[in-house]
DNA sequence: ATAACTCCGTACGGTATCTGACATAACCAG
DNA sequence: CTGGTTATGTCAGATACCGTACGGAGTTAT
């Protein structure tokens, strides 16, 4: 068995065969590049080796709130997988990075094949699935402190980094609020020694202090992200 | 061709044969029966013909919010196909109805064959990730009396029927939302000629009505779950 | 008929978040 | 170094919804 060096969770479950059946070609993702845009064809899957990427919906007033996020975990556009021919929503990178992208025909026909991309990709859309119902629940129940922490430890986890570059602004569009909400709850935040940040740049200082303060959320949506290239007999202990 | 006499979606798009292989059983489903319990093995899929289901999310509090809604176009326990194991979530009767139980080997041997079922059922899932997705950024976003509306909607297609028994204390929970929040919405939609109710029973008296004042994210999710078995080309029309 | 229970109307202080505005500070281009 | 731009701090009034409480009205049990 070779290693290969994917750092991507799905591409590293794959074995060289598959990983060469899908063609897989090399591809940077600047910093907000929209990867998918609603309406348009789904062409490629993108799977993200480092940087994190946001699915966002947008409503008729032009404000937009995010319902997933991707990271080292992903596969973007895998509702192509499902039938879907058109994006949904928009997605686009918030930290830049690099990954390799799959045209949706060589995909598609390795997923026909029923073996084991097939079950992998079935996984990480119930992971998908997870994320977006879980955010459901947390954007109708929980604060926004409890949701600003929710964000800044997943963003982490998925781009394995504790010091990203993201404006209040952005977060405030994230999460659903006001910029100047953002700008309070992160104070509090700051104050109380969990994160700092300048300019546009947030660093995460004290992830299990965060992880008190979130909500349960936080702990759900990690678990299945990390965990979903596996039966989940574990996952609901 | 023969003609089924199925009113769930997903069954009346099989043919005979497909239908034969599932072993489907007639099952009745009595108000507030729960159908699936988070963490209980996945035995059965269900394919609802008439009522209508709520799926919730539920927190360490003890409180709940609603991530999906089944109808007459659902398959409950569609997880299962996705390698899920056991439940994620609540599962459970919101009003009576009946439908079809089909047991989960026998659902996923169909479902390995690729043809048509697997087809469909990839489509069903694909038609909960948008409802989840869109409730997300609508509980971050939209008011109360915006998502009373579209729940009120929702729920009279899903059923497809404009009277239903349903205490405001469910429908907050539903919501995430306080009793005495949903008897002061729900006054402002009697009050506008919209619905009335008494008691438990609500009745819906002007649909286009309730259209206009609840959000965008209700037509969004109609189409989709209307439509999820045909290529969703006209979808982002 | 009466009691017990469930559901709904309402009120009121409290809090979170909005809305909009303005001020300040860091960075960038020239 | 300077002016323009972007990011953040802050504040004050408005609003939506919470949390809690209580009363009343319909429904079921005894």
């Amino acid at each position: 068995m070779r290693t290969s060096g994917f750092k991507n969770t799905l591409l590293k479950a794959l074995d060289g065969d598959t990983i060469e059946r899908l063609r897989l070609q090399p591809i940077k993702f600047e910093l907000k590049h929209e990867i998918e845009s609603p309406g348009d064809p789904i062409n490629h899957l993108y799977f993200l080796e480092e940087g994190m990427a946001s699915m966002t919906t947008t409503f008729k007033d032009g404000s937009q709130v995010e319902v997933g996020m991707f990271g080292y975990e992903s596969v973007i556009g895998v509702s192509a997988l499902m039938g879907t021919k058109e994006s949904l929503n928009r997605v686009y990178t918030q930290i830049a990075g690099h990954g390799y992208a799959c045209r949706v025909e060589d995909a598609k026909r390795e997923f026909r094949l029923g073996g084991h991309f097939q079950f992998l990709a079935l996984r990480y859309v119930q992971a998908q699935l997870v994320q977006a119902m879980q955010s459901a629940g947390c954007n109708a129940k929980h604060s926004f402190e409890q949701r600003l922490a929710r964000w800044l430890l997943i963003c982490a986890d998925r781009a394995n980094i504790d010091t990203f570059k993201i404006s209040h602004e952005f977060l405030a569009d994230m999460l659903g609020g006001r910029r100047p909400t953002i700008s309070t709850t992160a104070g509090i935040l700051k104050r109380k020694g969990l994160i700092e940040y300048t300019r546009g740049e947030i660093h995460i200082l004290d992830v299990p202090g965060l992880t008190k303060i979130s909500c349960e959320c936080y702990q759900i949506i990690k678990d299945y992200l990390d965990n979903y290239t596996e039966f989940d007999t574990a996952m609901t202990a």
